[in-house]
DNA sequence: AAGTATACCAACCGCGAGCGC
DNA sequence: GGCGCTCGCGGTTGGTATACT
């Protein structure tokens, strides 16, 4: 029976930028009933926009400790030893930046990162990473970055699903 | 000043995984 | 164990702002 599978009604459903006091409707009701049956949420704010809309707004905008803008060179720098060591895996390095949003990281790889990765690694391959100390330093560089996702949150970058030493970075 | 190209951000889409019944 | 539902993720698209010619 046609599941919906998480699917929004594309015909009914509100889209598009999301209004000021539908952001309010829906804080008002996550502060109630938490964050998660997104659906009902949906429903009980009072919104035409699917849970997965709803979902999408809180995570990337409406939730408390979001950073916006600026990321800053050491996140830059942590972004793009994490994407070494993780590939895509957005969440899992978003989970290592406290205020980043996966959407956020995404989009900012995508526009600045990718390009400049490959400016890097076009001319002579891997310049960035051949400076002096090379090797060793990344491998001190991915200690540190271990380190602190075992301080940081329970997510342990999967733990060591992605282990450091598989993919050839080091 | 107008038109065009590029950059950036927000939102949508489809899929797979997890969970409860 | 199978089924349906919900959630979360990553890829992609669309709209707007800014830079450039």
């Amino acid at each position: 029976m046609a599941p919906m599978r998480g699917r929004c009604n594309k015909k009914e459903a509100n889209r598009g930028a999301w209004t000021a006091e539908e952001d309010q409707k829906l804080a008002q009701v996550i502060e109630i009933h938490g964050p998660k049956r997104w659906r009902s949420v949906a429903a009980k704010a009072g919104l035409n926009r699917c849970g997965k809309s709803c979902r999408l707004r809180w995570m990337n905008h409406l939730r408390p400790n979001i950073k916006r803008g600026n990321i800053s060179d050491q996140e830059e720098d942590l972004i793009v030893r994490l994407h070494k060591l993780l590939g895509n895996r957005w969440s899992l390095i978003a989970g290592r930046l406290p205020g980043r949003t996966d959407n956020e990281i995404k989009n900012y790889w995508n526009s600045h990162l990718s390009k400049k990765i490959k400016q890097n690694e076009e001319p002579v391959r891997s310049s960035r990473w051949q400076e002096p100390g090379t090797v060793k330093t990344k491998v001190q560089d991915m200690d540190s970055v271990a380190k602190r996702s075992e301080e940081g949150t329970s997510k342990t970058l999967e733990d060591s699903k992605y282990s450091f030493g598989g993919d050839g970075i080091l």
